[in-house]
DNA sequence: TTCACCATGTAAGTTGTTACATGATTCC
DNA sequence: GGAATCATGTAACAACTTACATGGTGAA
């Protein structure tokens, strides 16, 4: 159902198109919810068969189409009730954790590139959170600037604080797996040489 | 291919029936991978057609049965592979900071609900893995004892050191987790007459 | 004898992945 | 005229969830 929460959550922002919904999933919100394209363009219409959303047909060209979702009442009521219930957690699947608990398994090359390419993903994601947070200091990200046009004054720190808490969250999560990655990288390094030692 | 994975890394410990397995899918493993009975019987035995597992059978009682599954050389290469090849990171959906960034659309009561569960859960979670690396201390781990009275001598620090190191990675996230949230409790508190006056 | 635990599954449905498929528009 | 981008999907498969379904064993 947290598909469908985040598309709202977008077209909340202001209609748009799958299309355009697509980019976002492959922006920012795809790194807190990632979606592909064969998933929302399915999603849209049932939602637009249960009625939270409607479909504003535009006629692009002269052959093209375009279908521009907007949230119906019944889309935002359903919004505000998925933020207002409590949140279910999904069963954690980690694989990183799983795979570094048995590390012993893997030659000391492969422990080295597991933690590496581990830095490096959370380096991208670390580099991805601090770029948003700098963008809403800035008064420059397109999409919450699209939302602040819409939102009284006196609720327009509080929209800006809880992105910018979000983000701030993703930011931490990533230098915590990036100080872990690193101390398993010292960790292997210390354990090396008996690794070594064994193999003669 | 990880729950594949998770269930190997057990097998290997020393052949288990799925009962077992599942066992330890619930309890320790199962919060790092988590996998229902459901999904590890039907697994087994498709392992067990490919031969990566094979099953004894044996006997309990006059009509109940029991089927204990060990790693055949294929599984165990199977594992190996796993371990030593690149690691597939799977995107996130993260439906907790989804929420986080929006929770100006939440009530206040909900606001606090929401960051005071997510507190409770990584609580949860903290305290089982602390709870892992104090029994894996106090070399009163069943699991890891087992594996360690068929793993050679100059292994067994290895093996020790990546199992808690992968535990404190767990922990620290968990620790994260619970930082957040307390700092948008506060973060809500400071906003929390705004929103209230907003609402007059 | 009854209750907790051992033991093994099936079935239906949802969600997510990967690959395929097509065509229009706009800008250079 | 060609490339990037706009635009919308389908199909097959894999993974995961939830609920159902059944029966044996062992100890109090």
């Amino acid at each position: 159902m947290s598909l469908r929460s985040a598309i709202l959550a977008l077209l909340r922002i202001g209609p748009m198109s799958g299309y355009e919904l697509q980019k976002q999933f492959s922006q920012s919100v795809g790194h807190v919810w990632h979606a592909p394209d064969s998933q929302i363009y399915p999603e849209l219409r049932k939602m637009e068969k249960e009625e939270l959303v409607f479909a504003e047909e535009q006629v692009r060209g002269t052959a093209g189409m375009r279908r521009v979702y907007h949230v119906t009442d019944a889309g935002e009521h359903a919004f505000v009730g998925w933020m207002n219930a409590p949140l279910k957690y999904q069963r954690t699947r980690d694989s990183a954790h799983l795979r570094a608990a048995y590390l012993e398994t893997a030659s000391p090359d492969a422990v080295l590139e597991f933690l590496n390419s581990h830095i490096a993903h959370w380096m991208g994601e670390l580099e991805c959170w601090e770029d948003e947070i700098a963008t809403i200091d800035a008064y420059e990200s397109p999409m919450l600037n699209r939302r602040l046009a819409v939102t009284a004054d006196e609720d327009r720190e509080e929209t800006v604080a809880y992105k910018r808490f979000a983000y701030e969250g993703l930011a931490a999560r990533a230098r915590a797996e990036i100080d872990w990655a690193e101390r398993g990288i010292k960790l292997s390094k210390k354990l090396g040489p008996k690794a070594t030692k064994s193999e003669k």
